[in-house]
DNA sequence: TGAATCATGTAATAGGTTACATGATTCT
DNA sequence: AGAATCATGTAACCTATTACATGATTCA
């Protein structure tokens, strides 16, 4: 993992759980191993190569506790330059292809993006990912009416279930606005 | 992608295209680029080793049309290995880590499934993706419960997400369940 | 014949997986 | 002191991405 050329998701998982807090690799796997967050590896192979790179860029420092030995827990912290990437990739427009292939990407900003960036910020990222689902679905049940009469009866489940997936995402986005409406209407 | 050790899911998504019907490296890629299927990449970078690698594991086998020819259209077929193999993957029993990990290769398994392995083995596929399913949601609402507490906001609703799409999903499992039992009794 | 598209390929690179190695700390 | 677990690392391998290259076919 010589020299990313851009921050990975899992890059991005890490940036965003060391936002406001320090913690070790090894409290990064934890959180990977213990909670249902991400869908990330908590391989060290992964995790440690990935910190590395983040450190290479400036976007994290580590601190040895006491001595300078070469095992050892160490801290790692956000720089300014690592908050400001993960707030660039936070504040991303959401785009078609998103919704359609990296749905994923998308929840995992929304779970960091009220402590980062506000609920204004939460807001307009709902709005837009609202609209997209809106516009991605039309499309899908479209395909399903133009080609159902020659795809298998499974293929066709198999895409209603697609279809419903998104559907689904889409209630969950109206409750999550009319969450946060309620928030800033009581402020 | 020298002697793969493992079928990858784009290799077996390739062995289910190809069941039942011929088609070339190029017929695949239009597949992957035209139709919802999948999420697979379209490039011939991520294809054609692909391809090479179930041929050289003798899943597929290919014919270039007339002339023997470097370039141009090859006619690629499953072999009775490469159904085997389709057939041994389709009928891997549904386990915990496919329903909260890797939901994707589930439906692809769908997709294909009823078409190779016909309707009783695709009926059990459902039962038992309605299995883990009932036992997953649980424990990520369970998590919901004890850890609510201390989550942010938008955390709490990115994991309300992941249990509402599990739940959307395990409706859609049993309307597929019903299709299948309506068309075994009237057969 | 030239342009578009059909059709296949490869090289460089990046980053994840698996498996292993090993030092540090804590608890009994 | 020994075991468990905390904590970090690395090497081999595999596969996808990106970008490029190029031959074949079709059709205006």
């Amino acid at each position: 993992m010589r020299t990313m050329k851009t921050v990975t998701l899992l890059g991005y998982a890490l940036l965003g759980l060391l936002h406001g807090k320090l913690a070790s690799g090894y409290d990064l796997r934890k959180t990977f191993t213990d909670t249902p967050m991400g869908r990330f590896s908590d391989s060290p192979g992964a995790i440690y190569p990935a910190l590395r790179g983040l450190e290479e860029r400036k976007l994290i420092v580590s601190r040895s506790k006491d001595r300078a030995t070469l095992r050892g827990r160490r801290e790692l912290s956000l720089t300014a330059a690592g908050v400001a990437e993960l707030k660039r990739w936070l504040s991303s427009p959401v785009d078609q292809a998103d919704v359609a292939g990296r749905m994923g990407d998308l929840m995992l900003r929304f779970a960091f993006m009220d402590g980062v960036l506000g609920e204004i910020a939460t807001l307009t990222f709902l709005y837009s990912f609202a609209q997209a689902l809106r516009t991605h679905v039309p499309t899908l049940r479209k395909y399903l009416d133009d080609h159902s009469g020659h795809m298998s009866r499974s293929g066709r489940l198999a895409l209603e279930s697609g279809i419903c997936g998104y559907e689904s995402q889409l209630e969950w986005v109206a409750r999550a606005i009319s969450v946060y409406e309620g928030t800033e209407n009581s402020k």
